[in-house]
DNA sequence: CCTCTTAAACTTTTT
DNA sequence: GTTTAAGAGG
C-alpha cells in the first residue's frame, strides 16, 4: 500500500513521522495520538528502506507491543510485522541474552525468577544469615536489591563503597551487603535471572563485550521507545548503548503520564533526552482526540498542581460535553451497587455496550465487592491483574516440574516440588541437602545426583526416595532438549504425579484439575501456533520464556470475551481509553495512598496516576468515594480524597438536588453499615445427648481442644493397640469410627489400614495413633 | 521426622 | 479476607 495513512496524521504527528534523520523526542499528551504515530513511523520506516528485522521498537507491557504489531500488520502486512523486534524490554533482553548470556558465565538454559521467586529465595538467605526476618523482610530486601540493580550498582561495588555500608549501619541493616551478594551468587548458580536481572545482564553483556553491543547496535538501524517517562536509569543506559552509534533513536513519552517510579522509573530520562543524543528535534503533540473539553480542561486543572513538569497545552476539539460527575457514598458495599446500576442504566437507556464501561480502582483489593455485585446482576465483566493464573498454585507447581526439566539447577522450582506430591522429603531433610550444597558451592541437584557421596548421614530409605525423585526429573532433563513441548509435559504431569492428588474440598479439587487442563490446552495451542508460524521443533524451553514474562493483563481476549464491563487498577488502564469510566474509591489514605502521603515527590506521582485515570474516559467519567470500607476485614471510616479539590469545580457536578439526597439516604439505609459486629454473640446451644463438646474458651494451662471434637473416653492401652488384628472396630479422637483392614509392620513401625466410616481409608502409625477398640 | 492445624502478618501500583 | 510461619500431634 501507499503511504496514505500519512493524510490520516495532523501536521505535528506528521512531522514526526517524517523527520528521521537523527534523534526525536515526541511529548505526546494523553489521547493524542501516540500510538498512531508510533505505528505509523514504523510503517513508513518500513517503505522507506528498512527491514523489518533491523527496527527496535521497546514497549513496557507485552498488551501494547501486540496492539501495536496488529495495528501496523494492517499498514503494512502480518508478516512483515511479525518480524519486527517489538516487544517489552524484558522480553526481547531475554531473547538477547538467551543467545549471549554463555558470556556472562550463564548456561543456556536461563530459568526467570518471579517475584515469588525471589521473595523466597530472600527468605531462605535471611534464614541461612541467622537474620531476623523482621528486620531483613523479604520485602524490604527485594526493594533495596532491585533499586541497587536498576542502578547497576553491583554487589562488588556495593561492598567497596564506604557510604552505603555506614549507611547499612545506620539502618542497622548491617548483613545486608551479604544478603544481596549472596542473592546474586545464588540465582546464578540456579542459572536464574530475576526481572531486574534481564536488564542489569543485557547491559553488562553491551558493556564488556564491545563486538557484541557492535552487531546488535549495526543490526537495530533504527530504535523506537514507548513510554519513555517510565524507563529507568538501566533501561535508558542500554537505549544510549545501542543508539549512541546510529542516533537514530525516536522516544515518545508523557511525563505527565509517568507513574512507575516506584519501580525505578525516573522521569528526568525524558529531560536528559535531548543532552544524551546529538541535535534532538522534539515535536509536541497536544491534540487530544479522544476526550470531551470538559475531561480534558478537567484533567489540566488537575495536572496544574504538580510542580515538576514540561509545558504543554492540550486542548480538544471535541464537544464541551458533561462535566465530571462527584458521588459520595456510605460504603463500599454502596458503592458498588451504585456504579453497577448507573451501568445497567445507561445499557439500557442508551444501548451503550458493556465493553464502553471501565471500572478504576488504586488497588487489587478493591475489586472483589465490585466483583460481587456484578455477580450478583449477572453484568458481563472481565478483571485484569490480580492473581494471574500462573500465580495460582497448582499452576505453578507444574510449571516447577516443567521449569526442573529445562534446568534442573533451578533451586527455587526444585525447593518446590521435592516434596510435592508428599513423598517424604521434608524441611529436615531438605536443610540437611541445602547446607551440604552450599558448603561445597554447588546446586542442590548436584547434591542430589550424588546423595550417598554429599549426605552420607541420610537412611538408605530416604536416599532411595531421593534416588527415585532425581531419576524422574533426570529423565525429563534428558527428553527436555528434543521432544516437543506438549508431549513431554504430559509426560511430566503424569510422572511427577501431581494427578493423583486430591483435595479435601470437591469443588476446590475440581477447580484445580481443570486449571491444570486448561493449561495443558494452552501448551497445546502455543505449539500448534508456533508451527503454523513454521517453527517445528517446540520445546518446553520456549513455552517457559513466553510466559515467565507474560502477566494476567496480556491474557488474550477470546472472541466471547468482548462485550464485557472492565474492571482492573489505574497503573493496568495506561494507554486505554473507554467510553466511560468510572473512578472508585477517592478517598484519603486509599487514593492518595497512604504510603505517599509523607513524601511530595510521591504524591505527585499519585496526582498523575489520578490523572491518567481521567483521560481515560472518551464522554463520561464518574468519581466516588465511601465513607466508611473494609480494610484488612475491618471497617474503616474515611474522607474524601484531596484530588477532588485539586480539579477546578467549574468541571465537576456534585449531585446536590433534593431528589437525589433523599435517594440516597433511600438507599444507603440498605447499604449503611451494621456497626455493632463487636457486641456478644448469644451463646451458642448444642443439643442435648450430643457427645460432641465446644469448647469455646480454654483456661490457661488447659489442653486445647478445638471446637467439634468427637470425646472418646480413655484410649487403649498402647499394648492393646500395637496387637490390633484384622476384622477389629475402633473408635478414633478424630477419624471416629472404622473397621481394620490390615495390619503390618512390627514393633514401632507397625501400621494399621483402617477403613472409616465418613472418612474413607487412612493408614494409622499404631505407635502414635489414639484410639479406643470398641470390638 | 513429617504433616496437619492454628496463629499472625500483611497488601500500592508491575515487568 | 488471604496467605505464610510456627506448634502439636501422629
Amino acid at each position: 500500500m501507499k503511504d496514505g495513512f500519512l493524510n490520516d496524521l495532523n501536521e505535528n504527528q506528521r512531522q514526526a513521522v517524517l523527520y528521521n534523520e537523527g534523534a526525536s523526542l515526541v511529548i505526546a499528551g494523553a489521547g493524542s495520538g501516540k500510538t498512531r504515530v508510533l505505528t505509523c513511523k514504523i510503517a513508513y520506516l518500513l517503505q522507506n528502506g528498512y527491514n523489518s528485522d533491523s527496527i527496535l521498537a521497546l514497549t513496557f507491557t507485552n498488551k501494547a507491543a501486540n496492539e501495536m504489531k496488529l495495528r501496523i500488520g494492517k499498514l503494512v502486512g502480518e508478516e512483515s510485522a511479525r518480524r519486527l523486534w517489538m516487544g517489552t524490554f524484558h522480553s526481547i533482553f531475554l531473547r538477547i541474552l538467551r543467545v549471549n548470556a554463555t558470556l556472562l558465565g550463564f548456561q543456556d538454559q536461563l530459568t526467570i525468577y518471579d517475584t515469588s521467586d525471589s521473595k523466597s529465595l530472600i527468605r531462605s538467605i535471611v534464614k541461612e544469615l541467622g537474620l531476623n526476618d523482621k528486620d531483613y523482610s523479604d520485602s524490604k530486601m527485594i526493594s533495596r536489591i532491585s533499586n541497587l540493580k536498576n542502578h547497576l550498582i553491583t554487589p562488588d561495588t556495593y561492598n567497596s563503597d564506604l557510604t552505603y555500608i555506614k549507611d547499612d549501619e545506620k539502618k542497622n541493616l548491617r548483613m545486608f551487603r551479604h544478603v544481596y551478594r549472596i542473592y546474586v551468587e545464588r540465582c546464578k548458580r540456579a542459572n536464574a535471572m530475576d526481572f531486574d536481572d534481564l536488564l542489569v545482564y543485557t547491559y553488562q553483556l553491551f558493556d564488556q563485550y564491545p563486538e557484541v553491543r557492535e552487531r546488535y547496535a549495526a543490526r537495530f538501524k533504527y530504535i523506537l521507545v514507548d513510554e519513555y517517562q517510565d524507563t529507568n536509569y538501566v533501561q535508558r543506559q542500554i537505549v544510549l548503548q545501542l543508539g549512541i552509534p546510529s542516533q537514530h533513536v525516536c522516544v515518545v513519552g508523557d511525563d505527565a503520564q509517568s507513574i512507575y517510579s516506584f519501580r525505578g522509573a525516573n522521569i528526568d530520562n525524558i529531560l536528559s533526552f535531548s543532552s544524551d543524543f546529538e541535535n534532538v528535534r522534539t515535536f509536541k503533540l497536544e491534540q487530544n482526540y479522544r476526550s470531551t473539553q470538559n475531561i480534558v480542561l478537567a484533567a489540566n486543572s488537575l495536572i496544574k498542581k504538580n510542580s515538576r513538569q514540561i509545558p504543554k497545552s492540550i486542548f480538544s476539539k471535541k464537544a464541551e460535553g458533561d462535566k465530571i460527575h462527584v458521588t459520595k457514598l456510605y460504603s463500599d458495599i454502596e458503592e458498588a451497587a451504585v456504579v453497577v446500576k448507573k451501568i445497567q442504566q445507561l445499557c439500557s437507556k442508551e444501548h451503550a455496550d458493556y465493553s464502553d464501561f471501565v471500572i478504576l480502582y488504586r488497588t487489587n483489593a478493591q475489586s472483589r465487592v465490585f466483583e460481587e455485585e456484578m455477580r450478583k446482576q449477572s453484568i458481563p465483566y472481565k478483571i485484569f491483574g490480580g492473581v494471574s493464573f500462573y500465580q495460582r498454585k497448582e499452576i505453578k507447581d507444574v510449571i516447577a516440574y516443567f521449569r526442573l526439566a529445562v534446568n534442573p539447577n533451578d533451586e527455587e522450582a526444585l525447593k518446590r516440588v521435592i516434596n510435592y506430591p508428599l513423598r517424604g522429603v521434608g524441611g529436615t531433610t531438605f536443610d540437611k541437602i541445602k547446607v551440604v550444597a552450599i558448603n561445597n558451592q554447588v546446586s542442590l541437584w548436584t547434591v542430589l545426583g550424588n546423595i550417598a557421596h554429599y549426605v552420607p548421614e541420610l537412611n538408605s530409605g530416604k536416599q532411595a526416595t531421593i534416588r527415585k525423585f532425581y531419576d524422574m526429573i533426570a529423565e525429563s532433563v534428558a527428553k527436555a532438549p528434543t521432544e516437543s513441548a506438549d508431549e513431554l509435559g504430559n509426560e511430566i504431569i503424569i510422572a511427577s504425579g501431581l494427578m493423583n492428588v486430591s483435595l479435601p474440598d470437591q469443588t476446590a479439587d475440581k477447580e484445580r484439575r481443570d486449571n491444570i487442563g486448561e493449561l495443558v490446552t494452552g501448551l497445546r495451542d502455543f505449539v500448534t501456533s508456533r508451527q503454523e508460524d513454521g517453527d517445528d521443533n517446540i520445546f518446553l524451553a520456549n513455552y517457559l520464556s513466553e510466559i515467565s514474562l507474560l502477566s494476567d493483563l496480556d491474557a488474550d481476549t477470546k472472541e466471547s470475551d468482548t462485550d464485557k464491563v472492565s474492571l482492573m487498577t489505574i497503573h493496568a488502564a495506561k494507554g486505554l481509553e473507554f467510553a466511560t469510566v468510572f473512578v472508585v474509591g477517592l478517598e484519603e489514605n486509599l487514593f492518595p495512598n497512604y504510603m505517599s502521603l509523607n513524601n511530595p515527590r510521591e504524591l505527585e506521582e499519585e496526582r498523575r496516576l489520578f490523572y491518567v485515570a481521567i483521560t481515560r474516559a472518551e464522554k463520561h467519567c464518574y468519581l466516588s468515594y465511601a465513607e466508611s470500607r473494609f480494610h484488612f476485614g475491618k471497617m474503616e471510616f474515611a474522607q474524601q480524597s484531596r484530588f477532588l479539590n485539586d480539579i477546578d469545580p467549574e468541571y465537576l457536578q456534585y449531585p446536590t438536588s433534593k431528589k437525589y439526597e433523599a435517594e440516597i439516604d433511600k438507599r444507603a439505609s440498605k447499604y449503611r453499615p451494621v456497626f455493632d459486629r463487636s457486641a456478644p454473640l448469644p451463646p451458642f446451644e448444642m443439643p442435648d445427648n450430643s457427645p460432641v463438646t465446644v469448647h469455646q474458651s480454654v483456661a490457661p494451662g488447659m489442653k486445647k481442644v478445638s471446637a467439634f471434637t468427637r470425646s472418646v473416653s480413655g484410649d487403649s492401652s498402647i499394648e492393646e493397640r500395637l496387637n490390633l488384628c484384622e476384622g477389629q472396630i475402633i473408635e478414633h479422637e478424630r477419624f471416629g469410627v472404622g473397621k481394620v483392614k490390615k495390619v503390618e509392620g512390627v514393633d514401632e513401625n507397625r501400621k494399621a489400614t483402617i477403613e472409616f466410616r465418613n472418612l474413607g481409608i487412612k493408614v494409622l502409625l499404631l505407635r502414635f495413633a489414639r484410639f479406643k477398640i470398641i470390638g
